[in-house]
RNA sequence: CGUCGUAUAGCUCAACGGUAGAGCACCCGCCCGAUAAGCGGGAGGCUGGUGGUUCAAAUCCAUCUGCGGCGACCA
């Protein structure tokens, strides 16, 4: 038997059928940054409009983690799929550099408790390591842009930058000065964060004190008696006796039952489920005279405990309501401290109380003020059993014991810290205070508000959600007591606490010297030498501010320090001003951005421009385990993005990030995986038979008009044609995950399951030049310019890999935009007539299956179909002619006449003749010509004679 | 606890008031000229639970449960 398999046109391809990418990926990472493939788009890139998606940027500590990997991948899918639709899509990453995470790294590393300039100088350095770290793991996932020159916001220019917008929201009447409670330390004489508390145990006096009525006849009214036949008081529980100086109010729950008890030491209010726990710890006994609810008692006023030891303290406490007072110990009142208690404060604070009004005894040392009757310059701690004994004194103390409990202390010091209520820097929502004259037309809020209104968002549930939090969000306090950040270059008034005349002068002048040598400059300049050491605005009477801003106004204000603002395209502002622009068209990040990133930008760009920074916000879920739970390291359920990268390739996690519903969580486990790389092979595979079979295909030679191709190749353009709309749509909508099953459905489905596989037998068998495969030919290679610049964005190491092949010399798949499909005039026709053509396919494939099954047949060719029609249906299969049996790869199908449907119906008998040697094809004429025994008609025609001819498969 | 999301086949996703679909995985078979490939066929869901609205509910409403985000001087 001869062997014809020479003869074939078997495909050939360089192009490995496995990616092999954990291990080739690195390699065309580095060919790209020294090919400057990213500075190419750009040239290539500059006249048309520009696309901007503003990072939002990772804060410089730590590995990226998954969560990193999935915001990053993601913005490069959409930045290079805006890029190839026609745009100058930028993409300029970025990093936060300052804060508090940073600065406990350096005291972790250097110790605690180094001056300033030696932290900072640290920090600097550590951020740097870390943002080079972070910047080649980036780099590894495949993502563009430009890491040559990204956005830092420690650069000495952008810390300058903050500086000025800081005084321009001044300016426009934003800011002003005002208490708030916080964590404070008094060994390090600052406030902490959250992540600097420590809990430990914590012994106490825990004191039962009375606040004797001021208003008996309200009291009985409250319980609905006429009158009260002697004096009395209501009675608190507090384990912080240092507080009792401060109280300025009682609080008790509005739905709690509280009684009025008749006691051996007079009428005592307590809660009606205490009063027996409480008798008893009090020695006494009483019958109560009447019950009432919280609700009745509130602003009823009572005296101080202390009013009678010293004038000082002659003043009134109101009733407050709250619902975070408890029965759990104590009396159900709660005394309130506001300077000292989160709730007090914003209990006294929603009562009316003002900021002047707040009494703050306790300074930042721990020591009460000289102006504090009774306990002036004692230690809060050492103070606690003094007052104890003045409340004793008073008459006024109930009870005393000692107490152990689990208390707030300092990571530092190990030392016990309070909540005290320090002087800070706001941004008011409400009620712009104003500056010199300037004030906003309308509150932030309602600016903020505005801009959301205006802003598209992705999905649609977070409008409403950061709607409502800039709707409910107090005052944002701007100033922090750190050490790493942007400093707020403020001179105060020593005694009255106001701005320096010049304030706006002297952040100017601040901002220049903070740009020649960073914040370090403001920690080192002599105060003297920016306003003087005589006279009235001097030093003499100004003193210089420590505190730094929040780094979320870092953050906040990159579309001023990085994209310019309004403008910075040609006005120099920014630090990349020129190439961005302002607005930008989207910020892409973490839901958790709503209260971050995005919340903070939107503030400060409605203070300077009255408008959000962004046009469409973009927000993705978290990434879980495959079970739905959140990953950490103690359930030891952590993906790494590097592990991924350097086993399946980071390929395979773009894939994963685009084939996930971002909207919600995002899951991933080795299963989930595993199927990506399944897609992923099926795709890759698909292409490799695309490029080896137009190995041999030059369209500069072998093009032919659309219109001179076979039908099934028109069809197939057209299907290629709607892939490309369809996900080209889906793109336009940021769904990856909805393109991607398009993409490989059309590989499996379109493709691999019907095109390809009818295309086979003409591929191979017909003459190398004939026009019937150069016009299969020209279909894949049609398809493949679509395909593989829609993968692009997202399977971008793959699409350059396969674009070198198939385009050889042309630098990069990225310098190009979608493919312009020719156009074929009878595409809606031949959609249409195809599909019922599949339709009877799939019929066929099952009767041929039922062969197999009775063993009748195996492969498909050694099959004949015959095929009873009516209607439109015998209308299209009669139009294929002698290409019927290609298109369903048997060896013989013929069509015959039925009238109408419910009379159709499909036969398949086993061949009775020869195979073909070459075609495998079961046909008559094999042998018919005697010098070829093996081979069948066409075989003989497309080897030694003009060819058979084909027109429609 | 509050608030905003989310829950459909083993996995990833469709169906957006009208008989629950696809790809992959799985099972069976074919092919051996895409070959650590390719083709065909098949099985597999009380759409998280419960109650309602409706002629009709995966879809609308309520409630419960699980999971997750936010509620931090953390980023």
């Amino acid at each position: 038997m001869a062997d014809y398999k020479d003869t074939l046109n078997l495909p050939d391809t360089p192009f490995p059928m496995r990616g092999d990418l954990a291990k080739r990926e690195p390699g065309w990472v580095k060919e790209w940054q020294e090919k400057k493939i990213y500075q190419a788009i750009r040239a290539a890139s500059a006249h048309r409009p520009k696309f901007i998606l503003h990072d939002g940027p990772p804060y410089a500590n730590g590995d990226i983690h998954i969560g990193h990997a999935v915001n990053k991948i993601l913005k490069d899918i959409i930045v290079k799929s805006r890029n190839m639709a026609g745009y100058d899509a930028q993409y300029v990453p970025g990093w936060d550099c300052h804060g508090m995470p940073i600065e406990r790294e350096i005291e972790k590393k250097h110790g605690k408790n180094l001056p300033t300039e030696k932290t900072q100088a640290l920090a600097r350095a550590y951020a740097g390591e870390q943002i080079e770290r972070q910047k080649v793991d980036f780099v590894r996932l495949g993502v563009l842009g430009e890491w040559d020159n990204p956005y830092k916001t420690m650069a000495f220019k952008t810390e300058a930058d903050e500086i000025r917008v800081l005084g321009r929201i001044l300016e426009k009447g934003y800011v002003y000065r005002g208490l708030k409670p916080v964590n404070w330390c008094f060994d390090c004489a600052s406030a902490l964060a959250e992540a600097e508390v420590e809990y430990a145990d914590k012994e106490d006096l825990a004191i039962d004190v009375a606040f004797p009525f001021a208003e008996p006849e309200k009291v009985a009214a409250a319980f609905g008696l006429p009158a009260l036949a002697k004096d009395g008081a209501v009675v608190i529980w507090t384990t912080t006796p240092w507080t009792i100086p401060s109280n300025q109010a009682l609080n008790m729950h509005p739905e709690f039952s509280y009684s009025l008890v008749d006691t051996g030491r007079g009428l005592l209010i307590l809660a009606t489920d205490l009063v027996a726990a409480n008798l008893e710890k009090w020695k006494l006994t009483g019958t109560t005279l009447a019950t009432t609810v919280g609700a009745k008692l509130s602003e009823i006023k009572f005296h101080h405990p202390l009013a009678k030891m010293d004038a000082g303290y002659d003043r009134l406490s109101p009733v407050y309501l709250g619902d975070y007072v408890t029965l759990d110990t104590g009396t159900g009142i709660v005394h309130s401290a506001p300077a000292y208690g989160v709730e007090d404060f914003i209990s006294c604070k929603s009562h009316g109380m003002k900021d002047t009004e707040i009494l703050t005894p306790v300074m930042g040392n721990g020591v009460y003020a000289e102006t504090l009757p009774l306990f002036a310059g004692q230690m809060i701690w050492k103070a606690n059993p003094v007052i104890t004994e003045k409340l004793k004194d008073s008459g006024n103390l109930l009870h005393v014991n000692k107490y152990v409990h689990s208390y707030m202390h300092c990571w530092r010091h190990k030392t016990p810290i309070i909540y005290r209520a320090s002087t800070q820097w706001f941004a008011a929502m409400d009620t712009p205070p104003g500056f010199r004259g300037n004030k906003p037309a309308e509150s932030l809020r309602e600016t903020a508000l505005r801009a959301i209104d205006a802003t598209q968002f992705f999905p649609g549930w977070g409008k409403q959600r950061l709607h409502s939090m800039i709707a409910n969000r107090p005052d944002w306090t701007l100033s922090r007591q750190r050490q790493w950040g942007v400093p707020m270059p403020f001179f105060v008034h020593k005694e009255t606490g106001e701005l320096h005349p010049q304030t706006l002068e002297i952040l100017e002048a601040v901002a220049k010297l903070v740009e020649q040598n960073g914040i370090e400059a403001w920690q080192t300049v002599n105060p003297d030498d920016l306003i003087g050491a005589v006279g009235a605005n001097s030093t003499a009477y100004y003193e210089k501010i420590k505190d730094t801003l929040d780094v979320w106004f870092d953050s906040g204000s990159t579309f001023q320090t990085v994209m310019g603002g309004p403008g910075g395209e040609t006005n120099g502002m920014g630090s990349h001003g020129p190439q961005l622009r302002y607005p930008a068209d989207m910020y892409l990040e973490g839901s958790d951005q709503h209260r971050g990133w995005f919340h903070s930008s939107l503030l400060v760009s409605c203070m300077l421009n009255g408008r959000a920074p962004y046009d469409s916000l973009l927000t993705h879920g978290f990434v879980v385990a495959g079970d739905g739970r959140k990953m950490s390291k103690s359930v030891g359920n952590v993906v790494a993005p590097q592990k991924i990268s350097d086993t399946l390739g980071a390929e395979v996690l773009r894939l994963w990030v685009a084939s996930t519903d971002y909207s919600g969580e995002l899951s991933i486990s080795d299963e989930i995986l595993k199927r990506v790389v399944e897609a992923y092979r099926r795709i890759r595979n698909t292409l490799r038979f695309m490029l080896a079979n137009t190995s041999d295909f030059d369209p500069k030679a072998h093009a032919l008009p659309v219109k001179e191709w076979l039908e099934i190749d028109r069809y197939a353009l057209g299907l290629a044609a709607e892939l490309q709309h369809n996900v080209l749509a889906d793109y336009t909508r940021y769904e990856f995950h909805a393109a991607v099953p398009k993409i490989q459905i059309f590989c499996s489905e379109d493709l691999g399951g019907f095109y390809l596989d009818i295309l086979k037998d003409r591929l191979y068998t017909a003459a190398k030049g004939s026009h019937a495969r150069r016009s299969a030919q020209n279909a894949l290679w049609h398809l493949t310019q679509s395909l593989l610049r829609l993968m692009a964005p997202i399977l971008s190491f793959t699409a350059e890999e396969a674009w070198r092949e198939f385009n050889p010399g042309d630098l990069t798949i990225f310098l190009h935009t979608y493919y312009a499909f020719p156009q074929p005039e009878d595409g809606p026709e031949l959609a249409q007539k195809w599909a019922q053509l599949r339709t009877v396919r799939g019929e066929v494939q099952k009767k041929l299956e039922d062969m197999r099954t009775a063993k009748e047949i195996g492969s498909s060719l050694q099959a004949e179909v015959e095929i009873r029609a009516a209607g439109d249906k015998l209308k299209a299969l009669q139009s294929l002619g002698n290409d019927l049996r290609f298109v369903l790869i048997t060896s013989q199908a013929t069509v015959t006449h039925v009238d109408d449907a419910a009379a159709e119906s499909i036969s398949a008998t086993t061949s009775k003749y020869a195979k073909c040697e070459r075609c495998w094809h079961y046909r008559s004429d094999v042998g018919a010509n005697k010098e070829h025994a093996g081979l069948c008609g066409r075989c003989v025609s497309n080897l030694f004679g003009p060819g058979e001819p084909r027109a429609h498969a």
